[in-house]
DNA sequence: TCTGGGGTCCTAGGACCC
DNA sequence: TCTGGGGTCCTAGGACCC
C-alpha cells in the first residue's frame, strides 16, 4: 500500500508578503490586482485569514473585495519572492520523500512509501516538514497524508491552517462521504451545477450513480474520474517531473480598445516574452495559437501550425498577426493572448530533397 | 460581483493517409 | 460507382487548477 502526503502552504502569497513586511500582520491582506477605489479590473489572488473574515476569497473580482473589505491593504503579487521562497521550500520536501510532484508554487505531492512504512512514521515526517519550512522560512503548511493523492488533498484541505490530517483506508469512506462534490480535483462549477441538477451534492450521493449513467452524462474522461473518486479509488503516480506542454503570455486592457496599434503592439511585447521563456526552455515549437477576448467576454482561440519547428521571434509576431487580422471582429477587445505549442526538442532539419 | 494569468487535459469534427 | 475503417494531425472550444 501507498503512503502518499499532500503540502499545501497556507495562504501563501499573502503569508510571503506579511513575512516581509510584518507591518501587514494582523490587518486584512488582499494580494492581487489594483482596486483603484472599487474601479480597478482582476481578481484577487490570495487574501489572509484576517481578509477572509470580510468574506474576501480567492478568484473574487477586485471590486468585490473592495466593497467587502475597503480598508484592507491591497498589494500586487511579487512572484518572483513568490518563486524563490518555493523553490527553497521544495528543495526541503525533497528530502523527505521517495517520489515528489511539484503542483505548483504553493503545493506538493510526497510519495512517502518506502521511506515512511507507516501512517506512525508518516506524521512524524509530516511535523518535520512542518517544523523546517516554519524555522527556515516562518510559513505555516496544511499536511494531508493518505494511499493516494485524490484523498492526500482532501485530507490536507481539511484542517486549515496548520493541520495534520490522516486519512487511512478504512477511514476514506467515512471521511469523504458528507463531502461536496466540488471536493474532488477536476469538478468545478460547471460539473458541480449539473451534477446538482441530477439530486448530487454529496459524495455519497455521486457513489449511488452508475458508472454507465456518469459515463453517458458526463463523457468518458470526466465519467470515469467521477465513478472513482466517489469511491476514494486514484491509481495516478506522483510523478517527479512533467515536461512543459504550453508557453504564453496574455494581457487584459485596462479598457477595452478597439485601437489596432494598441493592438498589435501589445502582440509585440507578448511575443517577445513568450519566446524568452521558449529560449530558456530551449525548446523549438511548431503550433501558434492566439486568443481573443471581446468586451462582452466571449472568448475566441486561433492556431496555426507551421511546417516546421521555430524558436524565431518574427516568425511569431508575424503568425499572430496574420491570425489576427483574419479572424478580429469589428468589436472592443478585453483581452489578447498569445501562446506556443507542440514543442520538439530540436529545430528541424530541411529535408534533403531541398538540396 | 463582472469576471487575471499561468497552465493542463478533454472532446469533436474534418483532412488525409493507408 | 460507391463505400470501409483505423490512425494521426489540425483546429476550436471548454472545463478546470493554482
Amino acid at each position: 500500500m501507498r503512503i502518499i502526503m499532500h503540502v499545501d502552504l497556507d495562504a501563501f502569497y499573502a503569508s510571503c508578503e506579511e513575512r516581509e513586511h510584518p507591518e501587514y500582520k494582523g490587518k486584512p491582506l488582499i494580494v492581487g490586482a489594483d482596486p483603484k477605489g472599487g474601479t480597478g479590473r482582476g481578481v484577487v489572488a490570495t487574501c489572509n485569514y484576517e481578509a477572509r473574515k470580510y468574506g474576501v476569497r480567492s478568484a473574487m473580482p477586485i471590486t468585490r473585495a473592495y466593497k467587502l473589505c475597503p480598508n484592507g491593504i491591497y498589494v500586487r503579487p511579487n512572484f518572483p519572492l513568490y518563486e524563490e521562497t518555493s523553490a527553497r521550500i521544495m528543495k526541503i520536501l525533497r528530502k523527505y520523500a521517495d517520489k515528489l510532484e511539484i503542483a505548483g508554487l504553493d503545493e506538493a505531492y510526497l510519495d512517502v512509501s518506502r521511506s515512511a512504512g507507516s501512517f506512525k512514521i508518516a506524521k512524524e515526517i509530516a511535523e518535520k516538514i512542518k517544523k523546517e519550512i516554519l524555522e527556515k522560512e516562518k510559513l505555516t503548511c496544511s499536511v494531508g497524508i493518505s494511499v493516494n493523492k485524490l484523498i492526500a488533498k482532501m485530507a490536507s484541505d481539511f484542517q486549515k491552517p496548520g493541520g495534520i490530517t490522516i486519512v487511512t483506508e478504512n477511514e476514506i469512506k467515512d471521511f469523504i462521504n458528507p463531502l461536496g462534490v466540488r471536493k474532488i480535483l477536476g469538478v468545478g462549477p460547471k460539473t458541480e451545477q449539473k451534477l446538482k441538477e441530477m439530486g448530487i451534492e454529496t459524495i455519497k450521493d455521486l457513489a449511488k450513480l452508475s458508472k454507465k449513467q456518469l459515463i453517458e452524462e458526463f463523457g468518458n474522461s470526466m465519467g470515469d474520474l467521477l465513478y472513482k473518486s466517489a469511491r476514494g479509488i486514484d491509481e495516478s503516480e506522483v510523478i517527479e517531473e512533467q515536461e512543459i506542454k504550453s508557453i504564453g503570455r496574455e494581457y487584459t486592457f485596462e479598457k477595452d480598445t478597439d485601437n489596432i496599434d494598441e493592438i498589435l503592439n501589445t502582440i509585440d511585447k507578448l511575443s517577445e516574452e513568450t519566446i524568452e521563456d521558449v529560449l530558456k526552455s530551449k525548446l523549438f515549437f511548431k503550433t501558434i495559437t492566439i486568443k481573443l477576448r471581446y468586451h462582452y467576454f466571449e472568448t475566441h482561440t486561433f492556431s496555426k501550425t507551421l511546417d516546421i519547428p521555430t524558436n524565431d521571434l518574427e516568425t511569431l509576431k508575424i503568425v499572430a498577426k496574420e491570425l489576427l487580422r483574419k479572424h478580429i471582429k469589428d468589436e472592443k477587445i478585453r483581452l489578447i493572448g498569445v501562446r506556443v505549442h507542440n514543442f520538439s526538442e530540436k529545430e528541424v532539419q530541411k529535408s534533403l530533397k531541398m538540396i
